[in-house]
DNA sequence: CCTATGGTACGATAGTTATCGTACCTTGAA
DNA sequence: TTCAAGGTACGATAACTATCGTACCATAGG
């Protein structure tokens, strides 16, 4: 439970713990973007979050302790995937559901967001 | 927004409100309870909540305000029920992933919840 | 080796939430 | 009228969460 890396069992997943971390709009976003891109791993960077790189590292935690992601070190980068399978065993339409609810702003499959340009780097104006 | 009784309009519900209202376990079950009682309204007191009279009150206007239940005031009591329209209009297969991955512990339909004995009114033994 | 990139860990802060006790209100029945 | 039952509102507290800045760590490439 204190790995650097820790990822919760398919059998261990919680549906609280599920929609709570679903419930944030930045995450969710982050999830249904993975499910819509037909669940190809993303490096944390490419979701262009208005929150500094702390506060983004917190999100996808939270989504990976609640075993909506899969997390892989690659010492630089870090490649998420959709835990589609496990999701779908435990809470089998409950991806579909939020998806057809809300699909990610930018459809037409896989779109890369262009960098955006200027990687400020933290000090972004304060959210919330 | 501020008055004693207020909900929120179908167009108006938000997802993410739904989601952390249901995040709840709590809150999940008085729900599901509803869904599984065939939208039948029940009272508030008719869901033995481990908690607080005051609490429970938090969480029925929590419920309440994200738009899963419609509350009607008798004055004494006040009558739940599960928004089911609204929400299977705005997020359709929601209520029905939820009730498959989590369906209400006492199955069978629709239990009266035979009343569960003396009301100590407050003091629960403190949870959480 | 040096630097850039992507990300973590720590420590802090402000806002939100769950919980409670007490006082009070409204309806319905004795 | 008086009382019981179901609930609210207020005010308080403790816990959790989102957010941040700074320091730091790996890998990849020059």
């Amino acid at each position: 439970m204190s790995d650097p890396l820790w990822h919760p069992d398919v059998a261990a997943l919680d549906l609280g713990q599920v929609l709570a971390a679903l419930a944030d709009p930045q995450r969710r976003r982050v999830a249904l973007e993975l499910a819509a891109g037909g669940d190809a791993p993303r490096l944390c960077a490419t979701f262009a979050m208005p929150v500094a790189k702390a506060t983004r590292t917190h999100h996808f935690r939270v989504l990976r302790e609640a075993g909506l992601i899969r997390q892989v070190d690659l010492g630089n980068g870090r490649t998420n995937t959709l835990r589609r399978a496990d999701l779908d065993q435990r809470f089998p339409g409950l991806l579909a559901a939020l998806l057809a609810a809300e699909p990610p702003a930018a459809a037409g499959g896989d779109d890369q967001m262009p960098a955006s340009a200027s990687e400020g780097e933290s000090t972004p104006a304060s959210v919330r």
